[in-house]
RNA sequence: CGGGGUAUAGCGCAGUCCGGCUAGCGCACCUGCUUUGGGAGCAGGGGGUCGCAGGUUCGAAUCCUGCUACCCCGACCA
């Protein structure tokens, strides 16, 4: 963790972006809110791409693409869904450019104006609903269990890299059942995946919960939501999976026989998680020297750096042991640069999170040895070169569960309980995280306890137990206490 | 959209208040030598329409006017 995280939001973003660039993760581009994702940080993405579209793939699932653009008349077929983003869209209006006739460079041509505006994507509900109309005729066509890879664009009026840019990489999930009972199933299903892949992947815990009405899913009937917390103490949305009810099938017509050849709108889901994720990990993860990757998701697990630089005895001995490591299915990088020295290297390996380094100079080859450091502790041993596998693998192993405990204790030791609205108030104020308390469940009372302290409700929680109480503001009943935080 | 800030070499900055030598520094880059177990040292070298457009002036990075872009804070949101 880093040695000073403040609760001044300012500090924090300061702070946030020095690792976001120390580590080679990603620059701002010229385009106003979007970003330029390094090869570093898209190496990561890329893991944690393919591990969840295995997941999804052993749940069922396939892969397809839709369009990047949505004609707008297709985004106001759902009220709720429009309402939701009409503000935040990028519009298409025109399909030529020509010269300036003023002769200062290309303007737009006047009358390649679209017949009708083209959206681009904030999210594809509505194209793909348009599609699945055609695709859905009978319940031996469900369910239909589909997922795409994408880009959206949402033209959000604030962005930070990776947690908010205005052209995020996501995946998507459109799936049609023939019950309400199936769909409900599918996105827990999903949120369940989630769940996992945050925890067990990136190492970062998450709350499963359901969103309020408020904070739902423009469209959705149900909202679940896993909710991670970051080392500055706010939270982190860092997935959801929307029960969406006949909503979309109504709006889009999209119906089929059942076994009693009675017609019946199809009940639908919608999930996704994007490149926020990446925030999500760095802000879990980093501390004043860089980015820490959790090795399961490390493009690199191990480095290994000549000491002082590489010869033909130093690479004998790495050979053997890439060999070794790479039959364990542990990915290993020699680094045989002669332009950077030693100290360089090992700065550079730390800043970018890489969880495992290596030094081999002529001292351990003495001693038939290897100098291990592992980057979330920054401890260095001597390790004998017999059986250095295994202890990489265990080491590996270590430093994944070592990750994820240290995020489990700060969670721990940043959510509270309380019962009245002064603590609440001065915990929100104070050390921040997640603040477990009582509402009445009205959308009054969330929205003046935000109003108050800027603290929002980040979900109800799933495995929350069904405990009586009061509420912190009003004092009316409760069933059960909800989580809330101030969140990015 | 409101508040604050910034714009000078690839990156990070000084210089601007109070106009004046050839626009400077660190990192990076190029050449050479020496180095190499935690971001090497020395010597030499290359690289700039000072964000854009006007204006004031003998003279503008510096003063004035307008514009643009980006960053941070708020509101909005994954």
């Amino acid at each position: 963790m880093a040695k000073e995280i403040t609760n001044r939001s300012e500090d924090y973003s300061q702070w946030y972006n020095d690792i976001v660039k120390k580590a080679g993760l990603a620059d701002h581009s010229a385009v106003r809110g979007c970003m330029v994702i390094k090869p570093h940080g898209f190496a990561i993405w890329e893991n944690m791409r393919d591990q969840l579209d295995r997941m999804f793939k052993e749940t069922g699932h396939v892969n397809a693409y839709f369009p990047l653009f949505i004609p707008k008349s297709f985004l106001s077929k759902e009220a709720e869904h429009v309402e939701g983003f009409a503000k935040e869209c990028a519009v298409v209006t025109h399909h030529r450019l020509m010269n300036d006739p003023d002769g200062n460079g290309v303007v737009v041509d006047p009358s390649a104006r679209l017949e009708e505006e083209l959206i681009v994507r904030p999210t594809s509900e509505t194209i793909i609903w348009n599609t699945y109309r055609d695709w859905i005729n009978s319940y031996r066509d469900l369910p239909l269990l589909i997922n795409q890879w994408a880009n959206v664009v949402r033209w959000e009026m604030r962005t930070r890299m990776f947690l908010r840019t205005a052209e995020f990489l996501w995946q998507e999930g459109h799936t049609a059942h023939a019950t309400q009972a199936e769909a409900v199933e599918e996105t827990r299903r999903i949120l369940d995946i989630y769940a996992t892949f945050a925890e067990e992947y990136m190492a970062m815990p998450v709350v499963k919960g359901v969103k309020t009405v408020n904070e739902r899913f423009a469209g959705a009937e149900d909202t679940y939501t896993i909710e991670a917390l970051m080392q500055d103490a706010k939270a982190l949305q860092a997935g959801t999976s929307h029960f969406l009810g006949q909503n979309f099938a109504k709006a889009f017509d999209v119906t089929f026989l059942d076994e009693n050849q009675k017609s019946n709108h199809v009940w639908a889901t919608s999930w996704g998680v994007s490149t926020r994720l990446m925030g999500g990990l760095i802000m879990t993860h980093s501390d004043d020297d860089g980015l820490i990757i959790p090795p399961k998701l490390a493009p690199t697990q191990v480095v290994i750096v000549p000491i002082p630089k590489p010869d033909a005895v130093i690479g004998e001995a790495v050979e053997k042991i890439m060999k070794a490591l790479k039959a364990k299915g542990i990915s290993v990088k020699y680094d045989t640069d002669l332009k950077k020295r030693p100290g360089f290297k090992f700065a550079e390996y730390e800043m970018r999170g890489i969880p495992v380094r290596l030094g081999i100079g002529k001292r351990d080859l003495e001693k038939e040895q290897v100098e291990v450091a592992r980057r979330d502790t920054k401890e260095k041993t001597s390790v004998p070169v017999a059986g250095i596998a295994d202890y990489i693998e265990q080491l590996l192993s270590d430093i994944q569960n070592n990750l994820f405990q240290k995020a489990v204790d700060f969670r721990t030791a940043h959510t509270t309980s309380v019962d009245n609205f002064d603590d609440f108030k001065s915990v929100v104020e104070g050390k921040g995280g997640f603040v477990s308390a009582h509402w009445d469940g009205t959308t009054e009372t969330e929205v003046k306890i935000k109003e108050l302290t800027k603290a929002t409700i980040r979900c109800i929680p799933l495995d929350g137990e069904q405990e009586g109480g009061t509420c912190v503001l009003t004092g009316q009943p409760s069933k059960q206490r909800v989580l809330f935080a101030k969140a990015y």
